[in-house]
Order: structure tokens, then sequence, then C-alpha cells
DNA sequence: GTGCAAAAGCTAATGCTTTGCTTTAGTTGA
DNA sequence: TCAACTAAAGCAAAGCATTAGCTTTTGCAC
């Protein structure tokens, strides 16, 4: 039985209060199930039993921080829309703090709905300006065509290929598409 | 002082043995130091203070194990050539055990270098093909079209969306990319 | 309000990890 | 070839993360 309500969010919320402020004072390296746990105001054996172990209870703040905070900006078109997008996309994501919580993410997640999780974010934002382009008239491609041609690049760059990686890139990739005959 | 030869090469090899025998005798979860040490007939403490910690020999091992072990079949033209790579190349990486090695190599791999060599591999792979075709006087793209229109989306997939991916998926990147009218 | 069951607390035992010191063995130069 | 030097491995003890069994708390349903 789930019981989402009462000691059980309590309890979630503060350990995932404890996780983010240890990361900010003493830095990633330094957290430990035990020290979490004391923070939290909870014994280490309740962080064990709800999140395994320390990777995944990591993974899943991780991806929280992952999740945008705002629809994506309206600069009235689609090209403009989705440039502006893959460079704040890239620039968060290629940043330090940002490698490490995707790095996070996708550790301590055993089955990948927390990696699943992150691509859906990604798509629903993508979502978002596609529609809006459509609503103008104007001629958008698809969702996967994007994920493919943009955010997959961007990604697997950020995560095997640290170098070499700017907002020309990103800007490249999506007039790349866009120019695609074949949307 | 770098000593790439004698015991330090062999306490290497026995890890990384131990490794591979253990991997294969009881399962990948079942993995600790102590016990890939007693199998290399080495103590903890040299694992320890060679690899830091179990994530990092995992991850060097995963290396091992995803460089590929012969150059790409020869199928007589590039179309051929490009969409049987990225078949098998999905098929191997996609498998559950390909999964693993992706998942550690990233994983215990503080500076990015273990995924570098990931990509290195295909690139590799990918340039012989490409190569293949200018000798035969075919147009063929650039490498890093290959990796960011074929290889990055089968990558992301990967890790991000296990579901939906099959040779068919595989075989759409590359029509799609040689389709382009600009290579 | 009573009963049930899920989740958290507690504690002791296990064993992974770290660390300081010693020993082994590969390398260099006479 | 031998001796000095030093990187790397062995050893052992201390520290600490993790597990597991049991008890207690607390949310939920009747």
């Amino acid at each position: 039985m789930v019981r989402p309500g009462g000691r059980s969010a309590r309890v979630q919320a503060s350990v995932h209060a404890a996780v983010r402020e240890l990361e900010a004072e003493q830095g990633r390296e330094a957290l430990t199930v035990p020290l979490v746990a004391a923070r939290a105001g909870v014994t280490p054996s309740t962080i064990y039993r709800r999140w395994g172990d320390l990777q995944e209870l990591l993974s899943d703040v991780a991806v929280e921080r992952l999740r945008p905070e705002a629809p994506p900006e309206d600069r009235g078109d689609l090209a403009s829309d989705l440039q502006a997008w893959a460079e704040q996309f890239l620039e968060e994501m290629a940043s330090p703090p940002g490698r490490a919580y995707i790095r996070d993410a996708l550790l301590g997640d055993p089955d990948g709905s927390n990696a699943g999780r992150c691509s859906a974010y990604a798509a629903e934002q993508v979502d978002v300006i596609l529609a809006r382009a459509v609503d103008r008239g104007e001629r958008a491609p698809e969702v996967e065509a994007v994920m493919d041609r943009v955010v997959a690049p961007l990604m697997y760059r950020i995560l095997f290929r640290p170098d070499r990686l700017d907002a020309a890139f990103a800007r490249g990739l999506v007039a790349g598409l866009l120019d695609s005959p074949v949307r």
C-alpha cells in the first residue's frame, strides 16, 4: 500500500532537503548515507530501506533538479524559439553541476525510469515550442525529429565528448534540422 | 613514474580477469572489491589504491569489453555498410549486457576519459566505413555527421528511452542521413 | 476508537574501506 | 653484475558504511 501523505512525505522531503543542503555545503563527494540521515533527522536504515543506497537517492534528487522550472521563452518564431531553447539546454546540461546531475540521474537508476523522466522533460519543452509554432501557422517538425537531431547529439557529446561544445554547435543542429526539406 | 611491465602488468591482468570471471559466474551484483581481490590473488588495498573503488575498476573493464574486435564488414557500398554497422551497434549496445557496460563505463569515470574512449571506438569504425566508400568513389558524409545523426540518437535512446528501439529505427537514421542533400 | 499494516526507529553484527607501515620487485647508473 | 632508489604490493588494524532482526510509531480503513 502506498502512503503518499503524513510521515512518509515528511521524511522524503527532509531527506531530499538534507541532500541539497549538504551538497551545497560540503560538496558532492562528502555525502554519505549516515551524514544525510543525521541532517534529515532520520535513521540511516530508513534511507537504505526506501532508496536502497546513496546512488539511488542522489538519482532521485538529481531528476528533481533537472526538471525545467518554466516553459520555454516565446520569441515569436519557431527557429528563434528552438535555437534559444537548445542553447539554454546545452548551457545548463553541459555545466559542471548539470553534468553531475545527469550522471547521478543515470547512475542510481536500475530500471531506467529516472532517465526516462529526464528525457520526458526535454520532450515536453520541445512540444510546447512546436505547438506554439503550429498555432502561428508555421510548419514544424515532429517532436521525435527534434529529439533525434538536436537533443540526442547534445546529450551524446555532453556524456561522451566533453570538449568542443558551444552555443554555435547547438544553433547548427537546429538550423540543420529546420533546413531539411523533409521535416 | 609509470611501470608498464612486470608485476604491475600482471596484477592489472589478473584483476581484470577476475572481474570477468566473477561477473560471468556470480553476476554483476555480487561483485565486491574483496571478492575480486581474492580471486585475483591480490590484497584489496591494492585495488583500492590503483582504481579508487569498485566503480572505477568496473569502468575500466567495461571499456575493454566495448572495444570492437573486428573492422566493420564490407558489403560493397556505403549504404549497406553503414546500415549493417548501425544495426549491429544497436544490437550490441542495447542488449542487457551492452547497456550494463555502457553504464559502468560512464559511471566510474570521474574525468570522462573512459567515455571518450567509447566514443572514439565508434568513430573509428565509422571512419573505416567512410574511407572505404571514398576509395570506391562514393560520396560520403563526414564522420561527425554520422556521429550526430546515427550514433548519438541510438545512444540517447539506449540510455534515456529503453523502449521502442529496433533495427528499423537504426536503418531509418542511416537512410535519413544519406538522403540529405547537404552531406 | 479499534485493528491492521506500512514505514520508521533502534541496535548489534557484518564486512567493506581506509590508512600507516613493511616488504617486494622493477629500474637506473656505476 | 651489483647496489641504490623508488613505485607498487602486502599486511594488519582501525573506522565506518551497510545489513538485518526486532520493536515502536503512525497513517488508513472499518
